[in-house]
RNA sequence: GGACCGUUAGCUCAGCUGGAUAGAGCGCUGCCCUCCGAAGGCAGAGGCCAGAGGUUCGAAUCCUCUACGGUCCGCCA
């Protein structure tokens, strides 16, 4: 395929490549939805159809084209049309527009599309121009939204369950953010229930050890070995003060003292996962504030709480089970299947009540959407949450909950045994400092949330094809790698030089196959963002780096799809389109919060 | 008993909110490297998309039921 260079200084051509998002997935459906309105207008179909379902698409198959659109067939339905014929009079249309040099239906009446190289050899310019932000989209508007993820008990470190919810929810934030959310990253601190008692008791212990006597850890208790720098620093603190003294005397002070212990270790693992959070929320704070009866009140003065007496959970019943009074939620009235208890019948809270009141806090703050992320074990506890916030807000709020499967841990593919007990506890800090954290991330996002993954610490670091990391960050060596070697050839490469390089060279099928992968981006990035789903960033990266991999391989067959030649201005046709596909890999991992090298060890 | 998630090539998994002949990596088969761009490359075989119904121009994708696997099910968070 070769195009007459002249085509690219066709100003028409320029002036539609201007936009700085370029997705020209959307720019064509634009062209599509226009001529069918102007097929309207000239009476061939009927005015006012609906278009929602025109989509333009890149087709399954390559050999088909470019971009693809079902229009005709949509169409087909409320006009009693045969697909075929409006697919005819769509193309002949299309073809008037400089950008469309091919359009061809097909099967049962797809509209093929090939775009002039001119279009693609634009992309490349607009690329160089925008830099990272290429791709950014405004599909979130401004939307206000509210990540709640890992919220892990300030009990301990954080575990390897907890990394991939980390990974996850803060890849999630940056995809919603780069589409245009406005995106809060929050962590919900658990420091007001029992848990906490426990671990103010453990840390007593090891507070005692700390003023050398010898102590047991009970059933119930934190034996872990990182309470003993807590005990220690107690002791610094306090000195003798609580030695032989009741819980009476000591526990406010330890709990306190001991989850500030716990959420600094806890910062500090998320910190050497390159995660940070924008807010910190106390659980503790809703106690004694009222704001734990406020929420309730607001569900009550909506008829949603009362007093009454749950059905046994049927199939497992407990041994111990009696009907007992309670303070319920009529959840029920909000898609739930039961109706939960927020009192228990001693009177103090469920952990449901101040979760309640956590929630209604978001959605006092104004978020327009909240998305919370939870391990699956916490599955069950999905209805009743959408319940509470859809009553909080008046079915105004919607809340997005995401689910983060299992973690099964191998080294060298054998199973990798957790167990706190024998202390083969794998934390993140472990995982983190035995492959790195972009390794630890990216892998993490090679699966959807919602399966299980398998993680090995061998595998990870495996440099081949097999190792989706390595070979993303591969092509970047490459690319870097070739911009080095023309630097010392004396070629300039500086974006502005690169993107005002005469691109019109670059007219290799395998070279345009690049650039229509690039083209995708855009497009990706708002697909990713509707559908939660910042693993598909990770397959784009991985499928995008494998199209830079088969250019450069063929390489070393033909010369001439080299990026270095000798002659300088074909060097930086071929740099620039390396360039580009360098900045949209270092884009997508700085989603994924990745770092991008420039070279491999 | 019920709820939620899953089931796609021998294995591990994608599949862009309903589109064309369902894809990738590994494994397998066959070709290709005398450091110049091979920490590899090219090509090929391999599928009842768990099963059965339904919705429509069209289903791996949406609905119902069934089977199997995982998670969960009142005073634990």
């Amino acid at each position: 395929m070769v195009v007459d260079p002249v085509l690219w200084h066709d100003k028409r051509i320029k002036s539609l490549c201007k936009d700085p998002k370029m997705n020209l997935f959307a720019d064509i459906r634009a062209l599509v939805l226009s001529d069918i309105v102007a097929m309207s207008k000239a009476s061939i179909i009927p005015n006012g159809l609906a278009t929602n379902n025109v989509t333009v698409e890149p087709p399954r198959d390559a050999a088909h084209g470019d971009m693809s659109t079902n229009a005709a067939m949509v169409l087909a339905k409320p006009t009693g049309m045969k697909p075929r014929e409006i697919a005819e009079a769509l193309a002949e249309r299309l073809l008037k527009d400089p950008r469309i040099i091919s359009a061809e239906v097909a099967g049962p009446g797809f509209l093929n599309l090939r775009l002039s190289p001119v279009v693609w050899q634009g992309l490349i310019a607009a690329i160089l121009g925008a830099g990272t932000a290429f791709g950014r989209s405004n599909i979130g508007q401004g939307i206000k939204v509210n990540i709640e993820f890992v919220s892990a008990n300030p009990t301990g470190p954080l575990h390897v369950g907890h990394t991939r919810g980390a990974v996850f929810g803060d890849a999630l934030a940056s995809l919603l953010d780069f589409a245009g959310y406005v995106v809060t990253r929050e962590y919900y601190i658990n420091d007001g229930g029992a848990q906490v008692d426990v671990l103010a008791r453990s840390v007593y212990l090891r507070y005692l050890e700390a003023h050398g006597q010898h102590v047991a850890f009970p059933d119930g208790t934190y034996p872990g070995d990182y309470l003993i720098d807590v005990g220690e620093a107690l002791k610094a603190k306090v000195g003798k003060l609580y030695v032989g003294k009741g819980e009476d005397v000591w526990l406010n002070d330890i709990r306190s003292f001991a989850t500030d212990a716990m959420m600094k270790l806890i910062k500090a693992d998320l910190a050497a996962l390159g995660v940070k959070m924008d807010k910190f929320f106390s659980e503790k704070s809703l106690y004694n504030t009222g704001l734990i009866e406020a929420a309730l009140e607001n569900l009550r003065g909506r008829g949603l709480i009362y007093e009454g007496v749950l059905e046994p959970p049927k199939g497992k019943k407990p041994d111990d089970w009696e009907p007992r009074k309670q303070t319920l939620f009529r959840s029920i009235e909000h898609g739930d299947d039961v109706d939960r208890p927020v009192m228990k019948s001693d009177g103090s809270w469920t952990y449901f009540a101040p979760d309640i009141a956590y929630h209604y806090d978001k959605v006092q703050r104004g978020y327009d959407l909240l998305i919370d992320i939870f391990g699956a074990d916490h599955g069950g506890y999905v209805k009743r949450m959408k319940a509470a916030v859809s009553a909080l807000s008046g079915g105004k709020v919607p809340l997005e909950i995401k689910l983060t499967q299992l973690v099964k841990l191998f080294k060298n593919g054998e199973p990798f045994k957790m167990s706190k007990r024998s202390g083969t506890f794998v934390t993140l800090r472990d995982v983190v400092d035995q492959v790195g954290s972009g390794v630890t991330r990216f892998h993490m996002l090679t699966r959807k949330n919602d399966a299980q993954l398998d993680f090995d610490f061998d595998k990870v670091l495996e440099q081949s094809r097999e190792n989706p990391v390595f070979y993303v960050q591969y092509a970047l060596a490459r690319v870097s790698s070739v911009i080095d070697k023309a630097i010392e050839a004396g070629v300039l490469v500086d974006n502005k030089t690169l993107s005002e390089s005469n691109l019109s060279l670059l007219i290799n099928e395998e070279e345009l196959a690049l650039a229509v992968k690039l083209a995708e981006w855009p497009r990706l990035v708002e697909t990713a963002a509707r559908a939660n789903e910042p693993h598909r960033i990770a397959f784009y990266l991985y499928d995008l780096a494998g199209t830079f991999h088969s250019l450069w391989n063929k390489g070393n067959e033909l010369p001439e799809l080299r990026f270095l030649q000798d002659d300088l201005v074909t060097s930086q046709a071929k740099i620039a389109l390396a360039r580009a596909c360098a900045v949209v890999i270092t884009a997508g991992l700085g989603i994924l919060g990745v770092e991008a090298v420039k070279e491999l060890r």
